[in-house]
DNA sequence: AGGTTATGACTGACCAGTCGGTCATTTTTT
DNA sequence: AAAAAATGACCGACTGGTCAGTCATAACCT
């Protein structure tokens, strides 16, 4: 059956997802997300070519999850280009909850890029995430200067680039110090840099 | 004779530098890294506990070479805030160059500080560093509201923390993207961001 | 029964760290 | 000043353990 396979798919990603969290993927040992998915290891072998497939499934399943998790709050709502930008925040930095579990994930990631047999795989994914995200987020401010809300002069890929990484910046810092609250830190910086764009 | 010790120790650092650079943490071999600093594997741990050791030494080294090349250019001139904040931002895109190499070390770090064996002491390194960058940001800040080029309503800890961040995530987006400019990005981000700040 | 899916024992490659031994250099002795 | 002794830096063969991936067998369908 078609459905099953699809389910047992997901459930060994989500398993692995959990130990690839846990101990990075180096540490990661086959056997025990086969365990965690309550299978044998030989069945991980029937779904996934290898763990590195295994591994850039993760990758993918994770993208998937966060960008929808992130686009929630926004894509009803009109009002401003401010007030987009402000709900995007908060949709962003409202994961920092369910993310602080697994965002060593992300770091890991991160680091596939460059790990050599691994590498063109995520660098090519990740370098296609940030376009389409920066894209995103400049079209928020293009919107901005064409209905004359923003200043005619503001350069829109710059300022969406900077702030996409200050977003998954804000996010490194929580994890390196559980005092740091990425929520506040973000809305307080975009009262600024909003008084930077606005006219 | 101790000085040749310390230069013996140097210069394993920065053949592991390498090694690590192009295979990562798990994917480096010890004996490669001795190769690679022309000695033989045993001496390495004559100099070194561990693999894991020596990684940490190669992080404290790369960090101090870093900071001493970004802070190399504003320590000097004074000027208003904002020239000095274009100062540093210039500072720290300029090092894009000779990063590029061994960026890929700044992302093994990252993953470090979660992979558990090593998670502590890394992930304190990195806290200690982002509070100190933040702290010196956040300096440069207030001292222009002090001086009344800024707003007083602008708040520096936020503004600072993601300012620091953007820096960071614009490395990154350059690493997965060889046609990304960091440094104009920077600088054209800056424009719209010094807006916000002054009054 | 025939086909499909699941399994875990097994294997071979890999590698961090160890250790006994070598040798160049320094120190002590004569 | 020459010989002898002591030092410790250096080394790489070896060990013990790990683990990804395989495959012969078992369990489960239909």
């Amino acid at each position: 059956m078609d459905k099953q396979k699809a389910k047992k798919k997901n459930q060994i990603i989500e398993a692995a997802a959990r130990i690839f969290a846990e101990n990075g993927y180096s540490g990661a040992v086959v056997a025990d997300i086969a365990n965690q998915a309550n299978i044998g290891k030989g069945t991980v072998y029937e779904y996934f070519k290898s763990k590195e497939d295994l591994f850039f499934a993760v990758f993918e399943w994770f993208q998937k999850k966060t960008e929808k998790a992130a686009t929630v709050g926004i894509s009803s709502l009109g009002g401003s280009a401010a007030d987009r930008l402000r709900a995007f925040n908060d949709s962003l930095m409202g994961l920092w909850d369910e993310m602080q579990d697994v965002f060593m994930l992300v770091m890991e990631f991160w680091a596939a890029s460059s790990s050599t047999p691994m590498r063109q795989r995520f660098k090519g994914a990740f370098k296609q995430l940030y376009v389409d995200y920066r894209k995103f987020v400049s079209g928020l401010i293009q919107e901005g200067i064409k209905s004359g809300e923003f200043r005619a002069d503001v350069k829109p890929e710059p300022v969406a680039a900077a702030l996409v990484g200050t977003w998954d910046a804000l996010f490194l810092q929580a994890w390196f110090d559980e005092n740091f609250d990425p929520a506040t830190t973000g809305n307080d910086f975009l009262d600024t840099l909003l008084r930077g764009l606005q006219r």
